[in-house]
DNA sequence: ATGGTGGGATCCCCA
């Protein structure tokens, strides 16, 4: 089964990419962020259309979470129950054997402001949330926007981004505290690209020169690592006309 | 040069 994770940035803007994703990849289970709408303005009937369902939990303007898979989703669980938020970045539910935790975590804007502060509770709620999800689900995929990037290999330049935002060291601490708990980080262990980036800034023409970062993720509980067979960044729909600047990002597991 | 692009809001914020 196929499973993807993508930031859409507008899910309304990105709809038609979206429908052709489901119709051209046909993925068991997709999860979005960034939707940038209210949960009633999700394209809910569109979706269902090509075969799929769709929860979805969204805001005005900003931030926004969704799953659609083809099998029905249960005990459906949207925000961190261990952590006071009014911004939508988390939702999770049971989708045939597995508990899916699709998540866009703060993106902190600059080490030691205000929103890197809110960025690292936020993580560190989100490590203990975790550690309650495996306890209790056992089979877990984690997957979404972490904002990390976890090695100076997923950076295009990492003499450039040493200790700036999204490579700060206490952001990749976090990230290996939570891969600690028992997670495999799914596209270094099955890179089958190199480099494995997959976000581009939209401006100085980033992506036609591949000057990215591996930010988006798949932590798979160990037990689900060992199904996995190939993971792969699908870069031909971010080179579509009008992308979102991320890249859908694949994993294969053996059904 | 202290920008740049794009989304969604509204006369700017966020990524």
């Amino acid at each position: 089964m196929k499973i993807i994770t993508w930031n859409v940035n507008s899910v309304n803007v990105r709809q038609a990419h979206l429908e052709e994703v489901l119709k051209d990849v046909k993925p068991a289970i997709i999860g979005l962020q960034e939707l940038k709408c209210e949960t009633a303005m999700f394209p809910f009937d569109a979706v269902k259309a090509h075969g799929y369902h769709a929860i979805a939990s969204g805001q005005k303007a900003y931030n926004g979470v969704a799953l659609i898979s083809q099998i029905e989703p249960q005990d459906v669980e949207i925000q961190l129950p261990n952590f006071e938020d009014d911004q939508q970045r988390l939702i999770a539910a049971t989708i045939g054997d597995y508990r899916v935790i699709n998540v866009y975590v703060p993106n902190g804007q600059e080490v030691d402001s205000e929103k890197y502060e809110y960025k690292l509770k936020w993580l560190a709620a989100f490590h203990d949330y975790l550690k309650d999800a495996l306890e209790q689900y056992g089979n877990v995929i984690v997957m979404g926007d972490f904002n990390i990037v976890p090695k100076d290999e997923d950076v295009y330049a990492p003499e450039l981004w040493q200790g700036k935002i999204l490579c700060s060291g206490k952001e990749r601490e976090a990230f290996n505290n939570m891969l600690s708990l028992g997670f495999v980080d799914a596209l270094r262990v099955f890179a089958t690209q190199d480099p494995m980036f997959t976000w581009w800034d939209y401006r100085q023409g980033q992506f036609e020169k591949d000057e990215g970062m591996r930010i988006d993720h798949f932590l798979l509980s160990k037990n689900v690592s060992a199904r996995l067979m190939k993971s792969e960044v699908l870069r031909d729909v971010r080179a579509k006309e009008r992308p979102s600047d991320h890249a859908p990002v694949a994993i294969y597991l053996k059904d």
